[in-house]
RNA sequence: UGGGGCGUCGUCAAGCGGUAAGACACAGGUUUUUGGUGCCUGCAUUCGGAGGUUCGAAUCCUCCCGCCCCAGCCA
């Protein structure tokens, strides 16, 4: 069941829309938007959001926007732009021609702000921010009222153009909501709109050096836009009287609903994005797409499906409770996406030679292989099958331990799609005692899999033919972190403490199967017994074999192992 | 000690006064040329706690407890 199938999400906000429809609010429309702002890539957390926003609009018939909440020209980068566009699009969510910037509506705010001073409503402050911080009190005690915020209109209009006109320099000056300095909640303590930031601005370059606040900027860019349900998380909640202050008093026609739910939380990683900045510039990963992250070219990296993450989306779902999802449960998307899509191939990560004794020499059989499965369309392919073959290490034991039932001296297992052998040898460094191949003697009779005679093995290993295969690096990701919740440090050590040093294996002398010869970046198999593996989008190329491991099988084997 | 939220299975999450959905995880079994997949079974006499209202409460009321967010000229 693909997730078009299973119909609407159903979760709260799904039913505030649903019930505004009904009661024919905003006539009815919907009409949804994704705001990042763009000083950093997309996590998975971001996807949460996306999914709803998009969702909402496409189950109610309504659109989504697509906004860059750029209001802060100290932080944000044109590149951040052009990533989140092309996770958003990967994504699977199209914005079409709805692309917009808070930047677009400076203009429109610079107005409004002269409205709301005209009205008396807004002041140019002139306390330093250390003052105005001490001026606006605690938690527990009221703020004071500044000094400044008796000033006429007449003043206020004069000092705000002068600030607009560059009169001044940065953090001398800032234009203030004129609310409640005793209000419980601080965002009402006279926020500050504008600030004076003489910094070249992305899209706007130096047109201005006055730039809005978020609170100034968000509810004003949803009502120009004519937003109906204005969702975002949690810690905005205290946000919601701010918002609706600023619209009621320039008595917009459009007052958009704000609506908060609970951002995603991940075990074993961390979705914070002044961490993830710090795994990245601290060098513990490679760079913002390293497969490792829960960012959106991370997890893409990875191996990830479009598919895989909305499914998760939309099975997380969304409520207002803090929580943490279960880490295992984004791995069973991806599984089971990729299990009825990922064509199956061998190959052998860590090899192990086998010489078939009674096999021809020089002879060389094409076996028929199913691609896959789960899909009869797949069809099948051939592989090459040879006297000299590499199986798996963790595949034999020289001394099996009990429920081990691969192969083992004098075991017989099938070779898949191959043939019964049987280990009749080791070979082993007489010096080290390491085993340098295994002789095996094979049943012409078991071609492809089958005995005749009925004759059961326990095991089937996958294996590939030695002088046919292709060398290839394999990359073996795990958790990111030793930690559930790497983010709760204990004292004097802070989320770094917990990074997985076994994250990333690399192994360098893996052989696959030929067939694999031309795999296209981005491409995405199973490596039968093993897992799901993705050609790495950026080294995989000129004749490069990389892969990355996606996720592993369940393995219920190594489970065995563990409790024993 | 101010303001705003939230507490239902190990983890998410339905439920909205009529007697606790589902998913992941976990544990068994079964099928199987992937110890994969599929299939079957088990997994909250109880909803943070205590009172109360009611024939009946996770749902309504009261009090208590716990957790999260807010003191950027960040978003």
């Amino acid at each position: 069941m693909t997730e078009q199938e299973k119909g609407p999400a159903s979760n709260f906000i799904a039913a505030i829309v649903s019930a505004d429809i009904r009661a024919n609010k905003n006539d009815g429309k919907v009409m949804t938007r994704f705001p990042p702002e763009p000083n950093g890539y997309l996590h998975i957390g971001h996807a949460k959001s996306i999914c709803l926003n998009f969702g909402l609009a496409q189950d109610f018939n309504g659109v989504c926007n697509l906004r860059f909440d750029d209001t802060n020209p100290t932080k944000e980068e044109q590149q951040y732009i052009d990533s989140i566009k092309e996770d958003v699009r990967w994504l699977g969510f199209d914005w079409r021609d709805r692309l917009y910037f808070a930047s677009d509506y400076f203009e429109k705010f610079y107005e409004f702000a002269v409205y709301l001073i005209k009205k008396g409503k807004a002041y140019v402050d002139s306390l330093s921010a250390d003052e105005i911080r001490e001026y606006r009190g605690t938690l527990t005690r009221p703020g004071r009222e500044s000094t400044y915020r008796q000033r006429s209109v007449e003043e206020n209009l004069d000092l705000f153009e002068r600030m607009k006109q560059g009169e001044f320099p940065d953090g001398t000056h800032v234009l203030r909501a004129k609310i409640n300095m005793a209000s419980g909640n601080l965002n009402m303590r006279d926020p500050v709109m504008y600030r004076i930031l003489h910094a070249s601005h992305h899209r706007t370059g130096n047109t201005w050096c006055i730039y809005p606040m978020y609170d100034f900027a968000h509810g004003q860019s949803d009502a120009i836009e004519g937003i109906t349900h204005s969702i975002c998380t949690l810690e905005f909640e205290d946000h919601r009287p701010l918002y609706d202050w600023f619209i009621d008093e320039l008595e917009l026609a459009c007052h958009p609903q704000q609506i908060e739910f609970a951002r995603l939380n991940l075990t074993y990683t961390i979705m914070s994005k002044r961490k993830l900045v710090r795994l990245v510039a601290e060098g513990h990963v490679q760079d913002w797409d390293d497969p490792r992250l829960p960012t959106i070219s991370g997890l893409r990296r990875r191996g990830f499906t479009p598919e895989a993450i909305r499914d998760f989306c939309g099975r997380i779902g969304v409520a207002k409770k803090d929580s943490t999802v279960d880490m295992a449960l984004l791995e069973h998307c991806l599984r089971e996406d990729l299990n009825k899509r990922a064509p199956r191939v061998m190959a052998v990560l860590k090899p192990l030679k086998v010489v078939l004794e009674n096999y021809p020499e020089g002879q060389v059989e094409e076996l028929d292989a199913v691609n896959n499965p789960e899909d009869p369309a797949a069809g099948s392919r051939k592989v090459p099958f040879a006297r000299e073959l590499y199986i798996e290490q963790d595949d034999f034991m020289e001394e099996p331990v009990k429920k081990f039932f691969r192969l083992a001296p004098g075991r017989e297992v099938r070779l898949r799609y191959g043939y019964f052998i049987t280990c009749t040898g080791i070979k082993k460094d007489d010096a080290t005692g390491e085993i340098l191949e295994l002789r095996c003697t094979y049943d012409p009779a078991t071609r492809g899999g089958n005995a005749p005679d009925g004759r059961k093995v326990k095991a089937t290993l996958h294996w590939v033919s030695a002088q046919h295969s292709l060398p290839a690096e394999v990359r073996l990701y795990s958790h990111l972190f030793t930690r559930e919740n790497p983010a709760a440090a204990e004292e004097g050590e802070d989320f770094t403490t917990y990074i997985n040093p076994e994250s990333l294996e690399i192994l360098s002398g893996c052989r696959l199967e030929p067939n694999l010869a031309d795999a296209r970046p981005e491409s995405i198999y199973q490596f039968e017994r093993l897992g799901y593996f993705c050609a790495d989008r950026h080294d995989c190329t000129g004749g490069r074999l990389v892969f990355n491991r996606s996720v592993t099988l369940r393995d219920a084997w190594t489970k065995i192992k563990k409790k024993a």
